[in-house]
DNA sequence: GTCATTTATCATGC
DNA sequence: GCATGATAAATGAC
């Protein structure tokens, strides 16, 4: 019911895998009233090609399959529908930029 | 030719040219002139695209770095920023 | 939901 | 070696 998106407690960095690092406490002061905004984690060569998949099939994902999504690629129920948000500003973007292309010129 | 052209356009992403200088002294103009607000309309956008030769996508991506570029090291923009002031004020007077 | 944006990262120019 | 343009995560307005 209620989709928490904070921090996922097995990893504290962006790799998917085992974060051996040390957990960071720049963030977590009692009496912070200040939400450091998420560090941007490029995702791995596996998550972009099962989200591309997914992409595919389907613009908009519904929210059964982007639980399934995240658990299956360790990402956050948020960062999944994200992506597809911006997934579909890319593809709206390359629409333009390809109709741009081919019509300032005389070819084709 | 057609390949190539198309292949062009698909994977143009990064193949990045710097823009001309005369591009690059109407972008600036702006954004100093505009110090306080940089922030182009969808309008202003497309008329600084016109007089650069660029998309305005480009025109976005160029505030977008600017702004930030700007304001994690002001210092190192100091010098820039008062060229194009004295350039600024040099057009108003007269 | 879209969409402009911030921020970090990427890839290239020189 | 950084400067620079474009793209990839992440946020927030609406």
């Amino acid at each position: 019911e209620h989709d928490d998106e904070e921090e996922n407690t097995t990893s504290g960095s962006c790799t998917s895998s085992a974060g051996t690092k040390d957990d960071n406490a720049s963030k977590n002061g009692h009496t912070s009233t200040q939400r450091t905004r998420k560090k941007r984690c490029p995702y791995t060569k596996f998550q972009i090609r099962e989200l591309e998949r997914e992409f595919f099939f389907n613009v908009y994902i519904n929210k059964e399959k982007r639980l399934q999504l995240s658990r299956m690629l360790n990402l956050t129920d948020r960062q999944v529908k994200i992506w597809f948000q911006n997934r579909r500003m890319k593809e709206k973007k390359l629409s333009r930029d390809r109709l741009q292309y081919f019509s300032g010129n005389p070819l084709l | 030719a057609v390949m190539i052209l198309r292949s062009r356009f698909l994977d143009a992403r990064r193949k990045r040219r710097n823009f001309s200088k005369q591009a690059t002294e109407v972008l600036n103009e702006y954004f100093y002139s505009h110090l306080s607000n940089p922030y182009p309309s969808e309008e202003a956008k497309e008329e600084l695209a016109k007089q650069c030769g660029i998309t305005v996508s480009q025109v976005s991506n160029w505030f977008g770095n600017k702004r930030i570029r700007y304001k994690k090291n002001i210092g190192k923009f100091q010098e820039e920023a008062n060229l194009y002031a004295m350039k600024t004020a040099m057009a108003t007077q007269s």
